[in-house]
DNA sequence: AAACCTTCCAACCGCTCCTTC
DNA sequence: AGAAGGAGCGGTTGGAAGGTT
């Protein structure tokens, strides 16, 4: 029964989403929650204006899919967004902006809604502590002196990833941005945080078709500004995991710790 | 203990985009 | 080609829970 189109199969003709009259709002039950629940494992996903009446729910079809997707489906994670995932969503906030489903879609198991929800209530106050702005991702003040400004020169890689980063409007006048990223404890994350790492990658890392069609819609434009963009991922490696820092390591033919 | 304030998040609303008729 | 409807998206809200006075 999964995939079946029920609006066709039912002959419906065009109808508005819900009568109102008879309509549930508010909070659901543990009941509601076990009737979509039953339903959607019978059937799977199919027309959502129809699957109030077939559950026997009084919900109207947005509300189900609303339930489903942010609270009941089985492959979500619960509880707060971890370190890795929270340092993804600022840096894909930087490129996409409030695009929340676009963002998610890149945090497996993590929902457009919850995603938006800890932006307002965590991210955007840690942000404004460290004084960046939440909106522009830019330094609330930053001061323009000739160190902060970009270097792109090829000669000069000690500087390639600030210069990426202040492409990016990241804080770079000091180190806090940069601390804000690594960590003390891991090694390799260390490692793959020099400026020589991040040089000899974006010389000798070449992508996939796919891969750089991905990351072009993310929206970087030089390749130094795409390898840093995995950098400050957390994970540098793409969706599916694909590829890591190990992947780094055997591109680079180097050893991490 | 009670009143008030703040935080958090599930759920709703209204809009846009895409598909179907 | 245009209208209608469905699905999905982002902004906003309401109320529960926790904290403070």
């Amino acid at each position: 029964m999964v995939g079946v189109d029920w609006c066709k199969v039912r002959g419906m003709g065009r109808q508005p989403c819900c009568d109102k009259l008879g309509v549930k709002k508010g909070p659901w039950t543990a009941e509601e929650d076990n009737k979509l629940v039953n339903f959607m494992r019978t059937h799977g996903y199919y027309c959502w204006r129809a699957v109030p009446k077939l559950a026997g729910l009084r919900r109207c079809g947005k509300s189900c899919r609303l339930r489903w997707t942010n609270y009941l489906r089985p492959d979500l994670k619960r509880g707060l967004l971890n370190h890795d995932e929270e340092q993804l969503v600022i840096d894909l906030h930087a490129r996409l902006g409030n695009r929340w489903s676009k963002i998610a879609a890149r945090l497996p198991g993590r929902t457009d809604n919850e995603i938006k929800n800890h932006w307002n209530t965590h991210i955007k106050k840690k942000l404004i502590k460290m004084g960046i702005d939440p909106v522009t991702h830019e330094p609330l003040q930053r001061p323009d002196t000739p160190q902060n400004k970009p270097n792109l020169d090829p000669n000069q890689p000690e500087n390639l990833s600030s210069s990426c980063a202040h492409e990016f409007g990241l804080p770079t006048g000091t180190d806090e941005w940069r601390s804000s990223w690594e960590s003390d404890d891991d090694p390799s994350i260390n490692l793959i945080w020099s400026d020589a790492f991040l040089h000899d990658l974006s010389e000798n890392f070449h992508g996939t078709d796919s891969w750089w069609k991905e990351y072009s819609e993310i929206g970087t434009s030089s390749k130094e500004e795409t390898c840093f963009s995995w950098l400050v991922a957390g994970d540098a490696g793409d969706s599916d995991g694909n590829l890591g820092f190990g992947g780094f390591s055997e591109i680079l033919g180097m050893n991490l710790p």
